[in-house]
DNA sequence: CAGCATCCGCTTTGATACTG
DNA sequence: CAGTATCAAAGCGGATGCTG
C-alpha cells in the first residue's frame, strides 16, 4: 500500500494494515489460530487468491504475521499472528463492537461462517453465574456450528459442534444473530436441552 | 466501495469506513469537532480534493457524518460525526494505540500536526494527583501548538496554546512523542515553567 | 476564497486460468 | 496444497477548472 504520509500514531498503523482485506486476515487469524492457506481461503469467501497472497507476504514483512513449514509427516504451511500481530484484537473487536448493529439485516447473497459469530458472542454473551458449574452451548447457524463454553466470568468459543451441550440452538444465521443480540427470543429458534442456560449468559440488560 | 459480502460484524464495519482515507477524515472529526472543508483538508495532507468530497458524501450517506450549512453571517458548510460517528472513537484509539510504536521513527517526509499527539497523548498520560489543583502543559512540536489540561483523573486536549501553562515544552515533533513515550527525558526538550508538572502525568511505570 | 467536479495516467483489485 | 500469471476493471492521486 501506499503510505499516507503522516506522522501520526493512527495513520501509520493503517499504513501497515489498512490495506483491504487486511483486517479481515487478521480476524480469521484470531479466530482460527494457524491456519492454513486454503482454510484462510475458506473463511475469506471473495477474496482472490492473488491478493492472499499477497497479503499474507506483506503482513509477514511487516511483522504481524509468521509463516512456519510443519516436518515432513503434516507437510504443510501454517500462518499465524506473530505476539505483535495478535494485538491487533482490540482493533477489531472494536470493530466488531460497532459493527454489530449492522448485523441486523442481511445483505443479498452474503456470505456466512460460523466462526464468525464468535466476534459477536464474545461482545453480547457473560457468564452471570460463574460460581455455577460450567456449560456448554451450541449455535448451529445455516447449518455451520460453533461451541460456546463458559470460562471465567465470560464465555470462550470454538469452532464445531460441542461434545455433551447443555444446550443447542440452531436456526438461520439472522435468527441466531438475533438472539444473541436479544432482539428474538430463544424460542425463535429450534433448541433442544435447557433453555435457561442461556437467560445465565445474557447481560443483566440486553445491549443494543 | 465494493462490499465483502460477508456477513460479519467486522466486514459490515469495513463496507461502511473500510475505504481509504475514511478513518483519518474520522480522526480529524474527532479531534476538530464539526469542521469546515478545508480545515479537514489542511488535517488531511495528501488527500486529493476530489476524494475528501467523495468520502464526505459515503460517509454522509451511511449516517456517520452530517453537514450542517451554517447561517448568512458565518455562510459555511460544517462537517462533524453524527451519534453513531463518533461512537467510532475506540476504534480510533485502539488503532492509535496500536500504532503508537511505530511513531519511534518519523519516515522521510512525512507531515505533522500537533492535533496528531492528542492521540497518543490520551493514551500515554494520567493525572496521578487528581486531588491537587489542575495543571495545564502546553506542547509544541515542530512549531504547532497543543494544550493538554488534567480533567478528572485523565487528561484533555485542545490545538492551539494555553493561556497559564503551567509547563512549556518545545521541540521537534520527534522527540516530543519520544518524551510522552517516556523514551526520553524531559531534558532532552526545550522546557519553560516547572518540569514536575510532567512527572505527575506519566503513569507509575512507563509504558511502551 | 470555500467547496467542490472533471480529466487523465497510474496503481490496485478481482476473476480466472494455470503450475510445482 | 499453496500458490503464480495474466488481464480487464475499478480506484486513487495530481492537476486544473468551475461556481457561488
Amino acid at each position: 500500500m501506499r503510505s499516507y504520509g503522516q506522522y501520526c500514531a493512527v495513520a501509520k498503523a493503517l499504513d501497515v494494515i489498512g490495506d483491504r482485506w487486511n483486517l479481515l486476515v487478521i480476524r480469521e487469524l484470531l479466530l482460527r489460530g494457524a491456519s492454513r492457506y486454503t482454510d484462510l481461503q475458506g473463511g475469506l469467501p471473495g477474496i482472490a487468491t492473488n491478493l492472499l497472497a499477497e497479503r499474507l507476504r506483506a503482513l509477514e514483512q511487516a511483522g504481524v504475521v509468521t509463516r512456519e513449514e510443519a516436518p515432513p509427516p503434516v507437510a504443510t504451511t501454517l500462518f499465524s499472528l506473530t505476539e505483535r500481530g495478535a494485538q491487533l484484537a482490540p482493533v477489531v473487536r472494536e470493530l466488531a463492537r460497532w459493527g454489530a448493529p449492522l448485523m441486523a439485516e442481511r445483505g443479498d447473497g452474503e456470505a456466512f461462517r460460523a466462526q464468525w459469530l464468535a466476534m459477536v458472542v464474545r461482545l453480547s454473551l457473560v457468564d452471570r453465574l460463574p460460581d455455577r458449574p460450567p456449560v456448554t452451548v451450541e449455535l448451529r447457524a445455516d447449518g455451520e456450528a460453533m461451541t460456546v463454553e463458559t470460562a471465567g466470568g465470560g464465555v470462550r468459543t470454538r469452532p464445531g459442534p460441542a461434545e455433551h451441550p447443555d444446550l443447542v440452538l440452531s436456526g438461520s444465521a439472522e435468527r441466531v444473530v438475533g438472539v444473541l443480540a436479544g432482539r428474538l427470543d430463544v424460542r425463535d429458534l429450534d433448541h433442544e436441552g435447557d433453555p435457561e442456560v442461556l437467560r445465565r449468559l445474557r447481560p443483566e440488560r440486553a445491549a443494543a
